[in-house]
DNA sequence: ACGTAAATGATAATCATTCTCATTTAAGGA
DNA sequence: TCCTTAAATGAGAATGATTATCATTTACGT
């Protein structure tokens, strides 16, 4: 058993990293968090378990800002707040996403609604003061 | 004035055709597109006039759809239905895109809010029944 | 221990997008 | 009408994120 967890020691790191922060971050943010404790870990392999998570629902993707993929270890519905100036990617838990709404989307779309996303883009406070 | 026509003659078009449909294209869709009536026309002219449009605020990129940036001449606030398998993006013109909810984000996020993207993803009707 | 299948590292390949630069085009003034 | 200048474009190279390939390593069941 002990070997099991050696055998998926980078892979659970990889989840485990994108559960315990909140920066909504890139498969190279992950990678390079990643890169000290296990200096001999590749960029494919990042790349790889994030799709097999995402696949598995484990983790999420949020879409991409400035043309890099962001993930979220967090697979509740909630809104985002997108900094176009710093790129980054903040929750606001206060906000609520309209799931009611899914059951209209689906009829107005005419087909099935799996994931409803509400985001909003802007200067964040941090880039607002500079 | 003959010649002022002919000299922005491309890229009128391009905003035309990101004007007249609703597929919510993608760069090489208007290229396309153009293409037949404009044969010397080159992807590149493409890419930089969405670009300056997308700054002039003439048109809207609606974020990427499995990696490809997608545009919206339509710049008024409405929601949108992905289809996971097909790719097409359409609108859901019934649904209210929450505006009004600009303010609280603003408030929660402590900076300047300026879009407001709310978006389903799920199945198209076509896709769904074959 | 052995065989097998999964996981990984290194790196090449791919694809969308951007950049570069030479050429073309048009507008305005002499 | 000719000339100058700045913008727009075409062609293709460069970039950067992501994916695919393949040989190697790893661990589990027998």
């Amino acid at each position: 058993m002990e070997q099991t967890v050696k055998h998926f020691r980078k892979r659970d790191a990889i989840l485990t990293c994108l559960r315990s922060t909140d920066v909504h971050p890139s498969a190279d943010w992950v990678f390079a968090q990643l890169k000290p404790e296990y200096p001999d870990i590749s960029l494919g392999t990042v790349y790889r378990n994030l799709a097999l998570f995402k696949k598995q629902g484990l983790i999420v993707s949020i879409g991409t800002v400035n043309g890099v993929e962001r993930f979220d270890g967090n697979t509740e519905p909630h809104v985002h707040f997108i900094c176009t100036q710093c790129d980054d990617v903040t929750d606001l838990p206060q906000m609520q996403v309209p799931q009611a709404l899914c059951s209209q989307a689906a009829a107005e779309a005419g087909g099935r609604v799996n994931t409803c996303h509400l985001s909003f883009t802007g200067v964040c406070r941090r880039c607002n003061s500079n």
